[in-house]
DNA sequence: CAGCAGATTCAATAATATTTGAACTACGAA
DNA sequence: TTCGTAGTTCAAATATTATTGAATCTGCTG
């Protein structure tokens, strides 16, 4: 780092601009520089909520089940048949899919219905339409 | 489970179709089913690549990386400058997200240059787009 | 009321993911 | 060839998630 005076256009102190691959340099100067890449980086509150919605979809169980109720709601027994997996297992991932806001549910008799919620239809549509 | 006979429209033995809720049996039914309910499961191999990308994708780090590589290829040198993270921790996420085939990655000199890949475009403009 | 089916919760355990700092690799410039 | 910069890799320590089985809760229904 012995500043080697690159021979900015005018007068400048040198930063970590002067210090990368001339066309990325370029390229980003004139998009806005530094302070405008730094500036795409959204909110905390915007990260962590699509981080949540990721999290809940980063799990095969929790896809199948996102999959399963896309088609109509659907009351935890039927989709218990569908998976084969133990109760609890099926409640702690109905849950996770519950938090993250992609499901809700409602008490019929002694059943438990679950469904889309609007932002789980999304989702589900989105997958369905496109691959990944 | 007491196999109450609640009259199918013809004898069969009773299945868990019998046992929920009426309205969820009938459109059910209507549908196609269990088996057709189960059908829509996507196979595991198609189950395990989304995961891997939503994996990828559950981590504010790594969705601020990609945000930043949405404007431009960067050198790493540039996001770390951004995240202000130590260097072994920006490799690694950097590493998740390749091996999720968001990203990649060039040389440049004894610089590497980091890009995303079609399918990373892809999912940056989805969020670009919509909101989740 | 008693008993049962449907489902959730809890606590312990197992499995994964992330962070950290030190060691290491690769490359170019002096 | 020696040095410094840019980055990765490794192993150990943490932190987070997922699984399991037992216990529990709730609302029927006889």
């Amino acid at each position: 780092m012995t500043a080697p005076a690159k021979s900015p256009g005018r007068s400048r102190k040198p930063g970590i601009i002067d210090e990368i691959p001339k066309d990325i340099a370029v390229s980003l100067t004139e998009a806005g520089g530094l302070p405008w890449l730094c500036s795409l980086i959204p909110a905390e509150s915007s990260l962590h909520d699509q981080v949540v919605i990721h999290k809940a979809l980063a799990d095969p169980l929790r896809l199948k089940i996102l999959f399963l109720l896309s088609a109509q709601p659907l009351c935890v027994c039927v989709i218990k048949h569908c998976l084969r997996i133990a109760d609890s297992k099926l409640s702690y991932h109905l849950s996770v899919l519950k938090e993250a806001g992609l499901v809700e549910s409602r008490h019929d008799k002694n059943w438990l219905i679950y469904s889309l919620t609007s932002t789980g239809k999304t989702v589900a549509e989105q997958k369905g339409h496109n691959s990944p």
